[in-house]
DNA sequence: TTGTGTCTGGACCAATCGGTCTAATTCTGT
DNA sequence: ACAGAATTAGACCGATTGGTCCAGACACAA
């Protein structure tokens, strides 16, 4: 919420981020990204010496992290697996809608397209196993087993994503917000149970 | 299977399908896609007076065109929704690993990006629906009551799209041949059943 | 054969692309 | 105040972008 003494080079993480999303690696030119970033050249090769590829990664991770923070956020105080997962989807509904209802999942957009491509995409890999990590941490944490809770997680995951999309082309975040409707119900079936702890 | 006598109007959409899928469309030049065509310039302008985006969305009907194809063949012969979807989910994989495991969804790839985007994401949004609704009549031929089909229908199509994500990402198809897994596993809750015949 | 419309081939265009480079400026610590 | 580093500013570059345009190669009908 504090925006005003932003660096130089948050503000091209902050601003490459966003257009990424919208409209793609390929889809953005430096001076567009620039201007938008009211930052000159000479300051994206200073920080970023590869340019825009260097760049693009840092704000497919800056996002990645706020995805890491919101689930994080979302799981803490929650009384159970399910409970946590609906909260995650309102929020991220509510970011969706509050982007305009244009945007795609910033990881996707930015680093599914990259120069050519290998490095791009296991970078993609990694954060992606880092959000379905987190969430599979939080379900062992209700108490499933850590397949069980892999398992979930990746669920959650690919129904986020493939709800992203249909949300985008249909400009209607509801999509996500009912999500959790298709999580299976199977509470956890473990023996020793020690998990209410917030 | 036979493709030597191609017009030059379907190579390049064959050809523009396949670029776009892989690298989007901003990430394909015009003078690459022409190339791999064996086509002028000329010609482009000429099958589609819009150049590009106009090719765009024929590459993009011609492929959504094909996913129709390959859901009628899963769910036509099928015994139950859940074979289909399971044959559907296969048959799906299968074309990803002879893509090279590195494609994403044609239609997301090549209509989310457009120039400034609106018509492109409506047509995207028609394709899908398209895609949604082919399954969503599956469903309710074995028994399905027109909205519970149509609610399977969204949560396949959606771990679909999410499922294609994770496997490009890790390079690896076998997300999506499990995703059936993921599928609530209610039979039709109907009262009059009848469905069996193929 | 000639005429007519369809299609191809590619030269050409302004605009933009990502990237390099250096001079000026601003920020440090002393 | 000063030196030296960190950062900014933007002119400049060759390559490529999507797009226009027209001359010629075709097809097929009369």
């Amino acid at each position: 919420m504090t925006d005003r003494p932003l660096s130089t080079k948050d503000r091209l993480i902050r601003v490459a981020a966003e257009l990424f999303r919208t409209r793609g690696y390929h889809g953005v030119g430096l001076s567009e990204l620039l201007s938008a970033a009211k930052a000159p050249k000479g300051s994206l090769y200073h920080h970023f010496p590869a340019g825009k590829s260097d760049l693009a990664v840092a704000a497919a991770d800056w996002a990645s992290d706020g995805m890491l923070r919101i689930i994080a956020e979302s799981f803490e105080p929650a009384e159970d697996f399910r409970a946590g997962a609906t909260t995650l989807c309102y929020k991220l509904a509510k970011l969706f809608d509050l982007s305009g209802k244009w945007d795609g999942c910033p990881i996707s957009a930015t680093l599914f397209e990259g120069p050519e491509n290998e490095q791009f995409l296991r970078h993609a890999r990694h954060l992606f196993e880092g959000w379905i990590g987190e969430v599979a941490h939080h379900g062992e944490r209700f108490g499933y087993s850590g397949e069980d809770a892999r398992t979930q997680s990746e669920h959650l995951f690919m129904l986020f994503q493939g709800g992203w999309q249909l949300a985008r082309a249909r400009h209607d975040s509801d999509v996500i917000r009912h999500l959790p409707r298709h999580l299976a119900l199977t509470p956890p079936s473990t023996v020793d149970g020690a998990s209410a702890q917030v």
